[in-house]
DNA sequence: CTGTTAGCGCATTCAT
DNA sequence: ATGAATGCGCTAACAG
C-alpha cells in the first residue's frame, strides 16, 4: 500500500526472492528455463512488491519502445479523432502504447513534433503530412530510420506507403451525380486548397465538367463559417448564381448548409447541396444530405496494422516503391441532392 | 543524409568534437558553463551528425520522462476529442509528449492501460475514471506515486484534485427552465447512469422537479439510437405522454431528436426538448435545440495547468484534501424548449 | 571551463 | 536451471 517513491527494481526483487537478477528477467519475460518452485517464487515477490519493470532500461537496451506516434492536424476534428481512435485500438491490441501529436497543418510544427518523437525511440509513425510534397519532411522521415506510414495524404518523394481514400473518383462521381440532376451550375466550394485531398478533389471535380463540356467554378475561400458565408452570398447574388454545390470537406458542408438556411435559399429546389463526409445528424436535416461517405475507422485502422507489419519486418526497406493504398468511397444518396423528393 | 540505423550517441558527438562527454552534455542542456569556442564547435557536431540524447538514458538517469498521460473512456467521441486537443495542446507547450489510452469506461481495461503506463514512467496522469468510486483504481493511483488529476468526474476516497463541470447545478436549472415553461411531465433521458456525471445530471433534475412539487420521471435506458427509439417509443405512446424532455449527453440529445422528428412529434409543440452540451447544428435544425454547454477546451485545459503545476511541486501531497475544481456551464437557449417562436 | 567516472534498470552473453 | 558480469546512453558528482 505504500506509494513507491523509489519503485522497486529487478534486483530488488532479486534479493528478496533470493535469486539472482538474471531469473528474475527470465520470469518477466515468459518464464522460460526457470524451474516451477523458483518461478512461483519470483512471482510472489514480483506481486508483493508490486514490481513494475521500467520500460525506459529496457529501451536503453535496444528493445522495442512499445509505443508508436500519430501525427495529425487536429484531435478535435472528427475525421482524425476517429482515424485515432482506430490507431489507438490496433496499438493497445499489439501492447503498444499511443503517442499523440498535433500539427495544425503546419510544417514548422510539424517538424518539432518529430523532433521530439525521435528522442524518444518511438518504434513507428503514422503521419498526416502538412505538406505533401515536402523535401524536408521526406528527408526527416528517412533519416528517422523507423517506419512511417502516411495517412490520408501521401508524401511524393519518398519512399513510405501510405493509405488515403479514393478522392479523385469519389469527387469526380458526386459531380456527375449532380451532372446527371441536370444541374447546369455546379459550384466547387471549399478551403486550404493546399491540402492533398482537396487537391484531388478539384482534380475529380474538374474533370467530371470537362466531361460534360460544362465551366468549373472553383471557389476556395470558403475556410470558416464567415468566409463561407461571403463566399455564398457573392455567388448567390450574383448574375449567374449556382444550381448545385459541391462543398469538399465535412466543416464546409454543414457551414454551407446553415449559410443557405439563413438566407433562406431552398434546397434542393433552389441550390442542391452534396457534401463530403458523412455526419451524424446528414440524414436529419430538412432536407437530408447527400454526402461523399470516407471509411474513416478503416483508414487509421488499416495504417496501423501496416506500420506494425512493417515494424515486424527485419528489412526496413526493399527498394520498393512507396505502396499506396486507396481505400473506396461510398456516394449516400439522400435529398439534398434532388434525389429522394420526399425528403425535401 | 544517412538513414541512422545506429543513432550518434552523446559520446560519439564528443569524439569527433574532442571533448569530453560532460562538455556534450552540458552544451544539450543549456550551454552553461561551456566557453563560446567549445560551445559552437560541439553544436556544429550535434548538428552534422544529427544527434538527439536519447530520452530512455535520461528517463532511467531519473529525469522527468517528458510525457503525461489522457486516460479516457474514447477518442472518438466529441467531448473526449476537444479535452484531449486542449491538453496535446499545454503538453507541448510544456516541452512534454501525450499518451492517450482509452477505456471505453471498463474498469479492467483502465487498469490494464495504468499498468502499461506505469512502466513507461509517464510523469503525470489525466484520468477520466470509469467508476467514480472504485477502491481499486484510487488504490493504484496512488501507488504510482506520480501527480494525477482527474477530468470530468471525480475519484472518491482519494486524494486527487479534479476538473468537473456543475452537473448537479445545470441539470437544475435546466429543468427549472422547462418548468418556467409550464411543462408538467418532463422526462429525463439518458443511459449509463452509473456515470458520476449523468449521476449529478440526475439529481438536479430531480431536486428541481421535487422544488416545484412535480413527479420525476426519469428512464435510463436511452443508450443508443434503437434504445432511445423504444423508450420514447413507449412514453410518447403512454397514457400521460411527457410534454418535454430533458436529455443528459449529447448522443442522446441527437438521438432523441432524430427519433421525435422520425415519429413526426412536433417540437416544442408536442415536445420541448433541452439536451446536454452543445453541438455544431443545434443552432440550425428546426426547431434549433437548447442545450447545456459545458466548457470543454476549458476543461482539458485547466486540468492540464494543475497537472503541470503538481508535477512541479517538490512536495507530490501535502495531505491536504483533494481540491474540486467545478467549472460554470451555460444554458443556451433556442428554441426546441418553446423560447424564441420566431425559429420553431 | 573541462574531463573521468560511476551507475540509473535491465537483458544478455558466458560460465557453472 | 541459475548467476556474475557487462554495457545500452546519459547525467551528476567530483576532480583538475
Amino acid at each position: 500500500m505504500t506509494s513507491f517513491s523509489n519503485p522497486p527494481t529487478l534486483s530488488d526483487v532479486a534479493r528478496k526472492a533470493g535469486v539472482g537478477t538474471t531469473t528474475v528477467s527470465r520470469v518477466i519475460n515468459g518464464g522460460q528455463r526457470v524451474s516451477p518452485e523458483t518461478l512461483s517464487r519470483v512471482q510472489a515477490v514480483i506481486e508483493e512488491l508490486g514490481f513494475r519493470p521500467n520500460q525506459a532500461a529496457r529501451i536503453l537496451k535496444g528493445n522495442r519502445a512499445k509505443t508508436i506516434s500519430l501525427v495529425i492536424p487536429s484531435i478535435a476534428d472528427p475525421f482524425f479523432a476517429q482515424c485515432a481512435e482506430a490507431v489507438q485500438e490496433v496499438a493497445r491490441a499489439q501492447d503498444s502504447l499511443l503517442i499523440v501529436t498535433v500539427t495544425n497543418n503546419d510544417p514548422r510544427t510539424e517538424i518539432e513534433n518529430l523532433e521530439t518523437l525521435v528522442q524518444h525511440r518511438t518504434d513507428g509513425l503514422l503521419v498526416v503530412p502538412a505538406n505533401h510534397q515536402s523535401l524536408t519532411l521526406a528527408g526527416l522521415l528517412q533519416r528517422m530510420g523507423i517506419p512511417v506510414i502516411c495517412l490520408d495524404r501521401p508524401l511524393e518523394n519518398s519512399p513510405f506507403a501510405s493509405v488515403v481514400t479514393k478522392n479523385f473518383q469519389a469527387a469526380r462521381d458526386a459531380t456527375k451525380h449532380l451532372i446527371d440532376h441536370g444541374y447546369k451550375r455546379i459550384l466547387c466550394l471549399g478551403g486550404e486548397s493546399n491540402l492533398y485531398t482537396i487537391h484531388e478533389r478539384i482534380r475529380g471535380y474538374s474533370r467530371a465538367m470537362k466531361d460534360a463540356k460544362m465551366v468549373a467554378r472553383i471557389d476556395m475561400s470558403a475556410k470558416d463559417y464567415k468566409s463561407t458565408e461571403q463566399a455564398l452570398e457573392a455567388h448567390m447574388g450574383g448574375a449567374q448564381p449556382p444550381d448545385a454545390i459541391l462543398t469538399l470537406k465535412n466543416g464546409t458542408t454543414i457551414e454551407t448548409f446553415e449559410v443557405l438556411q439563413k438566407f433562406r435559399v431552398s434546397v434542393p429546389k433552389q441550390v442542391a447541396l452534396l457534401g463530403y463526409d458523412d455526419f451524424e445528424l446528414a440524414s436529419s436535416l430538412r432536407p437530408s444530405i447527400t454526402v461523399v461517405q470516407q471509411p474513416i475507422f478503416d483508414l487509421g485502422r488499416i495504417a496501423a496494422e501496416m506500420l506494425f507489419a512493417a515494424m515486424a519486418e527485419p528489412a526496413p526497406k526493399t527498394g520498393k516503391t512507396a505502396e499506396q493504398v486507396k481505400l473506396d468511397t461510398r456516394l449516400i444518396v439522400r435529398s439534398s441532392c434532388g434525389c429522394n423528393p420526399r425528403g425535401a
